[in-house]
Parts: C-alpha cells; sequence; structure tokens
DNA sequence: TTTGATGCAAATGGTTTGCATCGGG
DNA sequence: CCCGATGCAAACCATTTGCATCAAA
C-alpha cells in the first residue's frame, strides 16, 4: 500500500514542471492518495498534516489544493455543507468517464456511484440547446442504507 | 402578465399559515415571480428591490429566502459561482419532476433543461447502493451557443 | 399587548491575499 | 543570487446573529 502511494507520486511528479513538488505538496498529494474513498475540505487536509507530525499551513493548502486542481489531480466539488470539497481525479477509464455522488441527508456520508448513464442526456441536451457540455455535476441527496429508518418511515 | 403575478401571490398567500406575509415577503416573492427564468442570488435580490423603490435590509433578505425554501416556495442551488442562488420551486408537473441547469463556463448564463431523464439511473443507483434517493441536482458546464468560439475550437 | 418581523451593525467562518522570510537550483 | 514557496496575520465576502425597534392581530 505504502509501495502503491509512493509509485503514484513519482508519476505524479512527471505533471509538476513548472512548479516545484515541495514537501508540503508531497504532503497534501499523500493525504490524497492515502484517503482515496474521502472527500477532504482543507481543514480536513490540515487536521491529517498534524497528525501525521508535519504542519503546513492552510494557506498553502488552499495554495497548494487550488494548484492540484489545475494541474488536473483534483476535482473541486461543493456538496452544499458550507466548504469546498476536494477528491483524486480518477480519468483512469476514460476522459468522458464521470462518477457521482450519494450525499445522505442524515448522516453526511459522501458515497460514490460508479455508473455514469449520462451519455444519453448529454447528447440530448447538447442537440437541443446547442450547447457543448464539457463537464457534469450529479449529487443524489437521500438516506443511506446505515440510515435506514428514514427510509422506513418515507416508503 | 401583472394579473398573473397577483394570481400566484394570491395562491402562495395561502401557504403561509404561521408566518406573515409581510410588504418585504411579498416583494421578494413578486422579484421571483417576475424573473422565473433567473436564478437569483440574495444580493441581486437586494438589487431589485432598490430598483423597485423598496428598500429591504440584506439580514431580511436572507432570513426570507429561508422561509421562503423552508415553505418550498424556493429551491436553493450551488452552482460554484460562491454564493447561493434560488428559483422558484415548479412541483406543477409531478413531484419527481426535476430539471438541470447548464452554466456556461464563458459568460456565466445559467439555462435551464427540462428533459429528467434520471429515473432509470435513480432506480438503478437505488437498488445497487440501498440509497433511498429523496432528491438529485445535475449541473451541466459547458459553453453556450453564443459562445460558440470555444465550441468550435474543442471539438 | 404580545409576538413575530425588520434593520442595523457586529460576528462568523471559509477562503484569499499582502508581505516578510525561507530555501532550492 | 533569485524566484518561487511558505507562514502568519489581516483582509475579504457571503451569510448569520444579537438586539433594539416596529407593527400587525
Amino acid at each position: 500500500m505504502v509501495i502503491m502511494v509512493k509509485k503514484k507520486i513519482n508519476e505524479i511528479e512527471n505533471q509538476f514542471k513548472e512548479h516545484r513538488l515541495t514537501p508540503q505538496r508531497r504532503l497534501v498529494l499523500e493525504i490524497f492518495l492515502e484517503n482515496r474513498e474521502r472527500h477532504l475540505s482543507a481543514e480536513e487536509v490540515y487536521h491529517f498534516s498534524r497528525n501525521k507530525g508535519k504542519d503546513i499551513g492552510l494557506a498553502t493548502i488552499y495554495r497548494t489544493l487550488e494548484l492540484l486542481v489545475q494541474l488536473g489531480l483534483l476535482r473541486k466539488m461543493y456538496f452544499g455543507d458550507g466548504r469546498s470539497r476536494y477528491e483524486l481525479e480518477k480519468v483512469d477509464v476514460n476522459e468522458h468517464h464521470h462518477h457521482h455522488h450519494l450525499i445522505c441527508l442524515n448522516c453526511g456520508e459522501i458515497l460514490e456511484v460508479e455508473e455514469d448513464l449520462l451519455h444519453q442526456l448529454e447528447e440530448i441536451v447538447e442537440k437541443k440547446h446547442h450547447f457543448f457540455i464539457e463537464n457534469h455535476n450529479l449529487q443524489f441527496y437521500g438516506y443511506c442504507s446505515s440510515c435506514g429508518r428514514e427510509y422506513e418511515e418515507k416508503k
């Protein structure tokens, strides 16, 4: 697992051309690579870094997050809880494969959905509205299986 | 058109049971009814009200917007430009018919899409992830027909 | 008169920025 | 040396809140 992380970071180094891969930036990347499933806010990254002993300034974290988004390594998103969140940009499969998010209205957990069945809908929209779609953003709000009581009440 | 607005406001009055339909609240509603196609931020509502001569406090506008969302008359949304936006909640057709938004990355215009072809996708997600979906939120980011130069460049 | 609504100003909280300092090439 | 990166504190900006005042039932 650690090896995996090291390998990944080495790959990523290539993407830093004009930008230095400083210890702080490397640390932020590590935190995302070690928390692939999470959608971290700036402050959460800050706490992770403190827990690892190293203490980056919050401003540096914000600047690093912005840079990583610019480099296409992170994806910035907003789920309506008052802070931006970031996750590793996964462009593995193909350029137009995106995933979506399930946000539990009860416990706040954010789950990922791999299905991306939006191509069809995108085509319809592009043709009908003459709008060239670059990206999309889909969230489902509801109740996760753990918070099933809400599910029972509503159905 | 004005008559239409008056009629609509009268209908809405019924929804105010424990809450007073004060001049300020009525004005905010009027602004949304007269700008059905727009997605207004709190500050935009504030400017509209000043343009109409009446001068509501910004805090009152925020409190009114929150109330109207609670009453199910407005829908709050976030498109990533640093401020929340609101639009009239349209529950006319049926409870599960939602529309989506096209946000132009060039001029910032927000268009609406009537198609809601997400039922199928929702069913798949609900079954596979045991997640009870209450609502969804879909934005397409790209370039509108007026900003077609970007379209030409990218295709 | 009593309770909720308003308006102002101050507080809040996430994010950004100015600036002095640091450090790698 | 130089220029980009960092850290700290201050600034920013949308939103919220405390509180005195106002107004309608």
